[in-house]
DNA sequence: AGTCGAACTTGACAGTGACTAGATTCCTCG
DNA sequence: CGAGGAATCTAGTCACTGTCAAGTTCGACT
């Protein structure tokens, strides 16, 4: 059933539908296996229905990519501290791990996309932002230094975790758990 | 022209000849744009004659990823320092970028592949190893967690500067060094 | 010499993305 | 109320892809 309309013409919310069924696919078998007929199949319209909403297969996947990094600025923010932040990145990429993976893909993507672009820079800027906010960080070279060093931190860690390479070691354990030891065991100087 | 007989029936190696071509177009447009057909017309072959070294395109991507754990492992095991084998591992990324992306993007694999879990392995092995031989390290938990961290901060860096997301911060500079300066500062009071 | 298997070819099929022209519906503005 | 224009969706086509099945050629071994 169509979520808003029921009429048999127009879907409703056909773009909604269809970036919810893409997230669906994606989740489970990679952007690899996403077809625009498949997707368009799901929703119950015809195969060339998606084209209209986002253009191309690319257009697809940019517009997830741009809704992603949205969703990744506004976990960014939520907490101050930058440990917590890493927490939230790492939580981010579980809970949106469809995201997540399209995100870092840039041959799948329309890397020169005003929407992108805008999306990407604000979660920029939110990573710059935590940062910034460990008083004792230097200025200049160091703070910038450091910046990439927990974003490398977080990114490799949920990485990993996502293409199944930390099964083993994370084992039952909560993942954001083991995160937070992880930090506490670089950084126990400079931290509680 | 092949590279042994120059027999026009038999290639001669065509299964290197295609892993070749097909390295050099995930290099440069990603594992998507990658065509069987594709590799066959740069081979100079008939279309199907990819499948019969490589059954699928699946089965081309593991070859692909089982030779990138092979390689990654002998990087590992050229330094025996556990910062350096940092170096090593962003190194690796950087020269095999084709291999290092597939490699960790297990929707594209046969991860049921002897071959590539025996190349894992291997990597995984020498991953471990290296943290073994930083002699503070405790035993157990710590030293697991410490092993986490390192690959993770590697995995993470490369990962980000393949993805052209470490453009901008890393600019102009050699890579590896950025990567150095970066364990330096997290590493400060336990290593030199 | 002869045979057997591996390497490669040829041909065919269904599914795909992209494009086009046209049908239907909705909304706004007179 | 009742056009008309824009948004939405349908239907058909094209070149391309992976995969399968069946032939052909080659080389190595007995």
């Amino acid at each position: 059933m169509p979520t808003a309309k029921s009429s048999s013409y127009h879907h409703g919310d056909l773009r909604r539908a269809i970036l919810a069924a893409a997230l669906d696919v994606i989740a489970a078998e990679g952007p690899g296996a996403l077809s625009l007929r498949d997707l368009a199949r799901r929703a119950g319209v015809s195969h060339a229905a998606p084209a209209h909403h986002f253009k191309d297969r690319t257009g697809l996947l940019t517009a997830i990519a741009a809704e992603g990094f949205a969703l990744l600025a506004d976990a960014l923010a939520e907490a101050a501290e930058l440990r917590e932040r890493g927490v939230r990145y790492l939580r981010f990429g579980i809970q949106h791990p469809a995201h997540f993976q399209v995100m870092f893909q840039p041959d799948l993507l329309r890397t020169d996309d005003p929407t992108l672009l805008a999306a990407r820079a604000r979660a920029g800027a939110e990573l710059r932002s935590g940062v910034a906010a460990v008083p004792e960080s230097g200025r200049g070279d160091d703070a910038r230094l450091a910046g990439i060093a927990a974003w490398s931190l977080a990114h490799g860690f949920t990485t990993l975790l996502l293409s199944e390479n930390l099964r083993d070691p994370v084992d039952g354990r909560d993942p954001e758990d083991v995160f937070r030891s992880l930090t506490k065991l670089l950084f126990s100087d400079s931290q509680s």
